[in-house]
DNA sequence: TAGATTGTTAATCGATTAACAATC
DNA sequence: TAGATTGTTAATCGATTAACAATC
C-alpha cells in the first residue's frame, strides 16, 4: 500500500515557508514542554494545554503550528511527536552543529560539562584559553588548549560556530580573529556589544537582563506585600 | 540660586508612570551601553548613535527616551549618566537584592562567582546543595549549605529571590518549598516549566534556546556560503 | 449525534516608523 | 544663522485575539 503523509506528518524543514519573529521565538519553549510530554508517554497535547502552559492565548498556539504547516487532529489535538521533529527540522537540530568554547573560567567549563546539549545537536569539540595554568587541564574530557591555537583548529575542523566566555575586553579581538577564519555565529556570554559583518550571527546571552526584570518586579512590590 | 532640574536631569522611578513591554526589554542593552560609554568618558550620546549599536530605528530611541521621561538635548543628545540612572532607579538595581543560589554544580559555582552582580545590587548571600561531598566547601568565600537548611535561611534572611541551579527534577519541589516560606521571584537556570502562584514571578534561562536561533541561521545557510 | 477541538478570517491592539515642527 | 538633533503626531506594520465555520 501505498504510503500517503497522515494529517499529523512533521512538515520537512522545507515545508516551513515563512514563520513570524514572535512565532519563531516561541520554537525552543514548545520544543521543550514536548520533551516533557513524551517523557510522560503522552501523545497529543491540544492547543488550549499548550496556551495554559506557556500563557498565551489559544488561537496563537493554532496560528503558531500553521505557521510550522503542522495539522492538528480535531478532538485530539497536536501529535507531540510531530511537533518536536518539525520544530527539530525547521531549527536544524538533527544535524550536528561542531563548536569551539573560548575561555575556560567558570562558565566555559559549565558549558563544556552542559550535559543537554547532545540532545539538540550541539557537540563541542575544544576549549581554549590563554592562562597557562589552564592550558592542558581536563575539562569534561577536553583537553584545555592555548588561544595561540584557536584559529588553527577553527580552520581544520571547518567550525562555524563559537561560544564566547572571555573576559569582556577580549571580546573584539577573538570575534574578529574568528570571523576572519570562518565563523559564521558567535554565540556571546560576555557583556560585550560585539560588531560583525552583515554575514555573521551574534546571539547576547546577557545573564544580567534576567536579573534586572526580576528586580523590576521585587522592587515594585507594594510594602504591604513584602 | 535655587536649584531647577536641568532638561536631562533622571526621572526618579516614580516618575517613569509606565513603560512599553518592548521598550522595557531594551533597557539592559541601553545600561550596559551606557556603562561602556562611561568607562570612555563619553557625556552625551545621540539617538543615532544608540540606534546604529542596537540595530533599531532612531526614533524608536527617542520613544524609549520619552517612556523613561528623559529629555535630551538638540544638538548633543542625551545624557549617559542620567540614562543609566535613570534605568538604575527604574529597575531598582540602586538597592541591594539578596538572594542564594541553589545547587553547587559548575553553574551555581560560575554565577556565586560572577564579579558582575555587584553592580547591579544583586548580592549572593549563600549557596546551597544536597550532596555530602559539595556541603562544606568553599565557593568564592561562601560555604556551600545543606539543602535542608534552605528554607530557614530564606525565612532568617527574609530573601525574595531564588536562583535556582539544581536538576531538573528538583525544580518544582524546592521552588514549591520556597515559596512557601517567602520567595517572591525564581531566576530558573534549569529547563524545567515551573508552576507558580500568581504572586511570583518567574524568570527563565532557557540556556539552550540561544544556541537554537543560531543553528536556525547556520543551517539556512546558502550551500555555497558554508 | 453532540461535543470537543482545529483552522481561518476579520477586528483589534500594540509597536515601529515616517514626517515634520521645535530647539539649541 | 545653518545644522544637528530632539520630540511628537499620524501612518504603517506586525502580532494577537475574537468570532465562527469545519471536522472528527
Amino acid at each position: 500500500m501505498e504510503r500517503r503523509p497522515s494529517s499529523e506528518e512533521a512538515a520537512s524543514p522545507q515545508e516551513v515557508k515563512s514563520i513570524s519573529k514572535a512565532s519563531f521565538r516561541r520554537l525552543p519553549r514548545y520544543h521543550q514542554i514536548m520533551r516533557a510530554f513524551e517523557d510522560l508517554g503522552r501523545k497529543y497535547i491540544s492547543s488550549k494545554e499548550l496556551s495554559e502552559i506557556l500563557e498565551i492565548n489559544e488561537t496563537l498556539v493554532r496560528k503558531d503550528m500553521a505557521d510550522l504547516s503542522i495539522r492538528g487532529k480535531p478532538n485530539q489535538g497536536y501529535s507531540i511527536q510531530t511537533l518536536r521533529q518539525t520544530i527539530e527540522g525547521f531549527l536544524g537540530l538533527k544535524e550536528p552543529t561542531e563548536a569551539l568554547i573560548v575561555g575556560g573560567g567558570h562558565l566555559g567549563k559549565a558549558l563544556a560539562m552542559y550535559p543537554g546539549f547532545d540532545n539538540y545537536g550541539l557537540r563541542i569539540m575544544g576549549i581554549f584559553d590563554n592562562d597557562p595554568a589552564k592550558i592542558g587541564s581536563d575539562v569534561n574530557g577536553l583537553i584545555v588548549e592555548d588561544v595561540e591555537q584557536l584559529c588553527r583548529r577553527v580552520e581544520e575542523k571547518q567550525i562555524k560556530l563559537i561560544i564566547l566566555c572571555v573576559p569582556k575586553d577580549a571580546a573584539q579581538p577573538i570575534t574578529d580573529e574568528v570571523i576572519a577564519c570562518g565563523v559564521r555565529a558567535v554565540w556571546n556570554f560576555t557583556p560585550q556589544e560585539l560588531h560583525v559583518p552583515k554575514h555573521v550571527r551574534i546571539r547576547n546571552e546577557q545573564i544580567v537582563a534576567g536579573f534586572m526584570a526580576l528586580s523590576y518586579y521585587l522592587k515594585s512590590l507594594p510594602v504591604e506585600e513584602m
